[in-house]
DNA sequence: ACTAACAGGACTAATATAGTCCTGTATTTA
DNA sequence: TAAATACAGGACTATATTAGTCCTGTTAGT
């Protein structure tokens, strides 16, 4: 119902990984070979979160990404805005006046009250949760044996799909 | 970021104008000329919606189609589920083991959160408040000028555009 | 200089969505 | 009962989006 793209499913786990280590920059090349994601893909995910602002890049030899903030700063809502954009931006949000329906159409409202539920509920999961490595709001000590490293080293091409935020019906 | 489909669009806009006239059969030719949405695809929708159980049919001369219940009683949800399906339903949630994640990935219970809180806004809108009809919650009543027929009437072939349910940056 | 690494963008391929059309069946009415 | 109206199902085509790759250029260390 709730469709991730698979870029930005991609960006999760790489983002993931490179919470492991937020101190050292990591090279595309590395973040590649540890989340088994073809490496022309990662650096296009790389390249997206960097003008997203979500990680800073150093260029030149021992260059590199790393997380621009703490991962439990970092929430789901960003990851998707960065990756997906202001995606399909619709006549009635980006182009007022396009839209024909923009005067008697008064379902704005109500699509608009139910976005921003959406984008609550969004910002209420941070990277830290979407890792495994903490609950809701608070972040949790690491255990040794949930890191971010285990779910990336978990990967294997061609085995990441698509995600979708679904529930059970009604 | 949450995008909805132009057929699920489709499908607001064909049941607001059947849930003005609840009492009688509409036609898909009729509703394909009110809504100015060519008839073949109008009446994809409609089957969609018929088997989704979101509208009742007739068949044969007279026949035509009707809301299986008052449009205060159909949400959002509904409408996006029918339309959209349990679309795209992951490894994870359809096919539980076809994904190596499963063992090591915790962001499961994350995402279900996130899930569950964007269904229950999808759910506190009814097809009456998409319609403008209504405010939330509460069915008002009607105002003369600001009917389904007049929403549905402003629409022209082309205008019509897949929406997407966005907000502000950040 | 040479090498490691990012930046940007063009391009191709795969997939999903949208839209159309055809054939069949049910129901009313003349 | 024949004709017309209207839905049912599914096959098919076209289009748009998404994913993925590759090339060329720039920056920074050694």
């Amino acid at each position: 119902m709730l469709r991730i793209s698979k870029l930005t499913d991609y960006a999760t786990v790489v983002l993931s990984v490179m919470a492991e280590d937020a101190a050292v920059p990591h090279s595309a090349a590395q973040l590649a070979e540890s989340t088994h994601i073809a490496l022309p893909t990662v650096s296009k995910v790389l390249k997206a979160l960097q003008r997203g602002g979500l990680v800073d890049s150093t260029r030149g030899a021992r260059g590199g990404y790393q997380l621009s903030r703490p991962a439990a700063q970092i929430s789901a809502v960003n990851v998707i805005d960065t990756m997906e954009g202001p995606v399909g931006l619709t006549e009635c949000t980006t182009h007022p006046g396009s839209c024909d329906l923009e005067h008697t159409c008064r379902s704005g409202d109500a699509w608009q009250r139910v976005n921003l539920a959406v984008r609550r509920a969004l910002q209420d999961v941070s990277l830290l949760e979407l890792t495994g490595r903490a609950t809701t709001g608070e972040a949790r000590a690491v255990t040794a044996g949930q890191t971010a490293a285990e779910f990336a080293a978990a990967l294997r091409a061609g085995t990441l799909r698509a995600r979708t935020i679904e529930g059970g019906a009604q």
